[in-house]
DNA sequence: CGGCGTCATAAGTTTTGTTTATGTGACCTA
DNA sequence: TAGGTCACATAAACAAAACTTATGACGCCG
């Protein structure tokens, strides 16, 4: 059973007759008959009965034509989707990220997209960095924007942002009010800090290690917000991405003007980045999404300078 | 867009790779390459991400592979569909008929065709016996059960019963337990008759003007309940069929032995025809019903008989 | 009875789909 | 970094459809 097949029946029953839906198919007649013969041969039930003036359908024909239309209908929805999806009127975002950035760097720029493709479905996945390459290498996600990634020969690296991951303090600390500390201030100081598996975590420890510095350890969490809080009631210093310090409020909605940053040499960096496949074709809105992000990703450093912390 | 492609689409995914989709759909790679190619040009988007190990659906790949789906699965069912009308499992018996063998004859062949197939669907037109001809003739019925119907080049004609149209008057009339009257005597007598749509009621006509007896007609109705309530009443005598005044109970389900039929020479029959195109080809449930209504009609004088009323 | 309308059949042609053989590009291993 | 492998693309020859033209069968209708 073919489509072809399924219209020339279609045409056969809503015109009345081979001859006339001759005109319709754009076929001749014998073409017609054999392929409804086909039809026929394969259901094991003749459709139509041929009476002298013209056709009629038989039950089986009668049954078929319910279930074809159906089909046809179908068909031609799934046409439809697939036209909506190239004209970029909808589409399917699906990103992978680390906390961090999804919570303090996402979205803005979701928001911004939901404005111009309301019916675009962003759905995000976060997950540690690791796990996030793997969802993309398995196209789970279509990308991924991660912190400071390891290579891989397969992808495409876009950094999109460049930010410094700074020491910060309580309002109460020593610390408070200078404007930088040396690295060896630091040494076995009350620390809170990301756990490694954290691609931040991570870098913080080399960091410290290459440094010569060790730290005393008093809380080690995977989650941003509950470092900056440990710091904020006094329980001791952190590194944090300028990402999370420089949000007007928290996640939990409360401000967090209790805690300063304060500068350490050499300082450390991290790099956001666009994580995608090499030659990664997309739809219109995946592509304004990634534009959409790289304008965030340009503006971002001007916009977290505009709002210094003392 | 083809069924096959379709089928071929969705083996690609499932299977997660054009190599090993060959494998359940026993073509080769190229052939199965070109078949997506096909699909992909004709929506205008590449269905599949080419990557080296492997590949994975794009988007409208994603799209597409619900709809897919959802057609084959669709076509399957009218498949099955199909195939239970030919193993008689299901199927419609369109019935024309007239009203009273539509209610005196059909009833308990319908119930025995219910018993033997239960998920048979019978619909029953009832018309006047020149509408039904022309439903048949059009095809909105498969078959028809008439009294006396009209020949037709066209249609087959198969005499199920041949049943006499007696005279019959209520129990206070002075015919009333004569066992036969003589034409003559029916001349100027109260008479309830038949509309001459109805071939019956022509038929009477026709039979009285042959006879040359002119009656009074102070009730003419295209109902044979209504005429067989006249009498009762003792509004006049009437010609009805025995099939009318052999049932327990008439439709409204009151007794009906109140009248009694007498004979007149020469007597009146009226034959009941079943009615099909020639070269009738049915399923198996129709079949069964008509051989149903042959075998009721066989033994319809025989149940007659052996209610004689008095 | 002959002309007409409608579908079926036959034979030849075109289009489509398939196979075999080979190419391309990226990964993997040494 | 050369060579093998994997997975899909491409090319050309071939096979299988679907289609067209021409003709036939059958019943209607004047």
């Amino acid at each position: 059973m073919e489509l072809h097949q399924l219209k020339c029946f279609i045409a056969v029953i809503e015109e009345g007759g081979f001859n006339r839906a001759t005109t319709r198919l754009h076929i001749t007649q014998p073409a017609l008959s054999y392929q409804i013969k086909q039809l026929e041969d394969e259901l094991g039930a003749s459709l139509f009965h041929r009476r002298p003036r013209g056709i009629s359908p038989t039950e089986a024909g009668r049954v078929l034509f319910q279930h074809a239309q159906d089909v046809i209908e179908r068909v031609r929805q799934a046409r439809r989707a697939i036209e909506r999806l190239s004209k970029g009127v909808v589409g399917e975002i699906r990103i992978g990220t680390v906390n961090s950035v999804g919570i303090y760097f996402l979205p803005p720029v979701l928001q911004k997209i939901k404005e111009k493709y309301p019916l675009a479905r962003p759905t995000v996945m976060y997950r540690r960095g690791g796990e996030v390459m793997e969802a993309l290498l398995s196209s789970q996600v279509d990308v991924a924007v991660l912190a400071n990634p390891r290579p891989d020969r397969r992808l495409n690296f876009e950094t999109i942002i460049e930010e410094k991951v700074s020491l910060v303090c309580s309002k109460g600390h020593p610390f408070f009010g200078r404007t930088s500390v040396q690295p060896h201030e630091l040494r076995g100081l009350p620390f809170i800090s990301l756990t490694q598996e954290t691609p931040t975590g991570m870098l913080v420890k080399d960091y410290l290690a290459k440094l010569g510095v060790s730290v005393d350890v008093v809380v080690s969490t995977p989650n941003v917000d509950t470092v900056r809080k440990m710091v904020e009631v006094g329980l001791g210093v952190a590194f944090l991405p300028d990402m999370v310090t420089s949000a007007d409020v928290s996640c939990d909605g409360k401000p967090i003007d209790l805690i300063s940053r304060v500068e350490v040499r050499p300082s450390l960096t991290r790099k956001i980045v666009l994580v995608t496949w090499k030659k990664f074709q997309c739809g219109q809105v995946v592509q304004a999404f990634l534009d959409e992000l790289r304008w965030h990703g340009g503006h971002w450093k001007a916009c977290v300078e505009s709002r210094p912390r003392k």
